[in-house]
DNA sequence: AGGCGCTTGTGAAGACGTGCACAAATCGCG
DNA sequence: CGCGATTTGTGCACGTCTTCACAAGCGCCT
């Protein structure tokens, strides 16, 4: 949080800025960030308070301008902050300025609706090779691409470089993926299949367990029903609501 | 997030284990544990320790034991967790005792791969009902179930109770799914679409963004990279990854 | 019965993230 | 040119989460 402050001293004036090392809850919020960004750069906007940006967001104006500011000053005091130039900050700070590619391994029903999920093109990302273990799955053709045989995953990855690597197999097979990704290169890992995976150290791996988030929403309604029961201090807006849905933008609770 | 401190007056005994109100995070950890004790039962174990739940769950033993300290004692000392007790205390406390009825809106590419999806099945979700806006979709079959239009999410949430709405439509359609959705009593919103949603106070609100993972991996991809194309203080395992993939049970960053 | 090894449960300290509140900076206008 | 309105950037305090380290408790063996 506090290193170089750098007052000015424009000795260097590099094409890098120094790796500003944010901290990891501002990194998952960037890209929040960037499409509210883009949708007000559709709408025509030029610039942007940190008030207005916040609530395109769903967050706090306080916690968006002290993110903004971990990547340098941005901003004009007394204006708000540029719009185009922070969407071009913040896709450099992502690394989403050269395309990546993303090899997807498991196309079963999961896989399917990955492969063709119209987002990740839209971000930047381009699905490079598709991959399943299942031979009577290989040489389907979905989205314009086939389906080859895992094997092949190290042929493949040595004509084109894969940035990330996406898994989404069963549980069962989700280990085995995961250790051919990282032995033809692979660095960063998603993992859909609901399992523990074990990667080296260097390898960034993240997890989306959809039924994970069904059970903490499960938690909260069980919760919620229980307090009702209760002698009831607090039940406000919850035994009848309102149907006027007054529409605090409240987003409780989003994972951290 | 801060009422019913409630400290101890044991006064009641009663049957309700007094709302042990646990941390947020805690929550979220819950059904990773849940899950690692059904695979350690159906590897016949009766007991495990807690270093070796938190092995299977991918997380260090002292936050376990502190997770698990919340929800009481249920553990023995010299021998570890009951395994069948445990899983039984967890899904209490997640309120999955009660199969719960989903409602997915939204039957597109995502949408029909979450139909599909048995995870919610075996984890004790029922999806009771697919909604989708199209006309040209409305009436087809998925995984057993006819998909309605969406102006009759009134009339089937009146006939069975909805613990849960899924919105896997575009984003513009979002915000107005959502307020149906409240509209119609649901309390617990999982949404997949990439917008921010308002919703009124206690109703809670989940959401999953597959871009956004990708992104957030993009960032660590690209500090990586320029990391190794830096003098280079640190830079081990990333220049030439070990064959032996030692397999340290690292995972990094997983969102929390 | 007593001691020993093992494991849980928890106090305390540190790291991290959040939100308030305000000084500093900028623009526009008279 | 100066002033007020506006908005950023940030120091500070607070709450949450994580991790360490260890006392308390339990079972087993002698």
């Amino acid at each position: 949080m506090s290193q170089h402050r750098h007052p000015g001293a424009p000795g260097r004036a590099g094409a890098v800025p120094a790796l500003p090392d944010l901290p990891e809850a501002t990194v998952a919020r960037l890209p929040e960030y960037l499409r509210a960004l883009h949708n007000l750069a559709d709408a025509g906007h030029e610039t942007v308070s940190s008030e207005g940006l916040a609530n395109a967001a769903g967050v706090n104006s306080a916690k968006l301008r002290k993110d903004l500011s971990h990547l340098g000053s941005y901003g004009t005091r007394g204006v708000g902050y540029d719009v185009a130039l922070l969407i071009e900050q913040i896709e450099s700070v992502l690394g989403l300025t050269q395309c990546r590619s993303v090899a997807l391994v498991g196309v079963g029903n999961l896989g399917h609706a990955l492969a063709g999920y119209d987002g990740f093109a839209s971000r930047g990302f381009r699905i490079a090779a598709l991959f399943d273990a299942d031979p009577a799955r290989v040489g389907e053709e979905i989205n314009g691409l086939v389906v080859r045989h895992v094997d092949e995953l190290p042929r493949v990855a040595a004509e084109q470089l894969i940035s990330i690597g996406v898994i989404a197999t069963p549980a069962s097979a989700a280990q085995a993926v995961a250790d051919q990704l990282v032995a033809v290169g692979v660095t960063s890992i998603l993992n859909f299949a609901p399992c523990v995976l074990s990667v080296p150290e260097g390898v960034d791996m993240r997890k989306v367990d959809l039924a994970i988030e069904l059970q903490i929403l499960s938690f909260h309604e069980h919760r919620k029903a229980s307090l009702t029961a209760l002698p009831g201090t607090a039940g406000s807006a919850l035994t009848a609501l309102p149907g006027g849905l007054a529409a605090t933008d409240t987003q409780e609770a989003i994972g951290t």
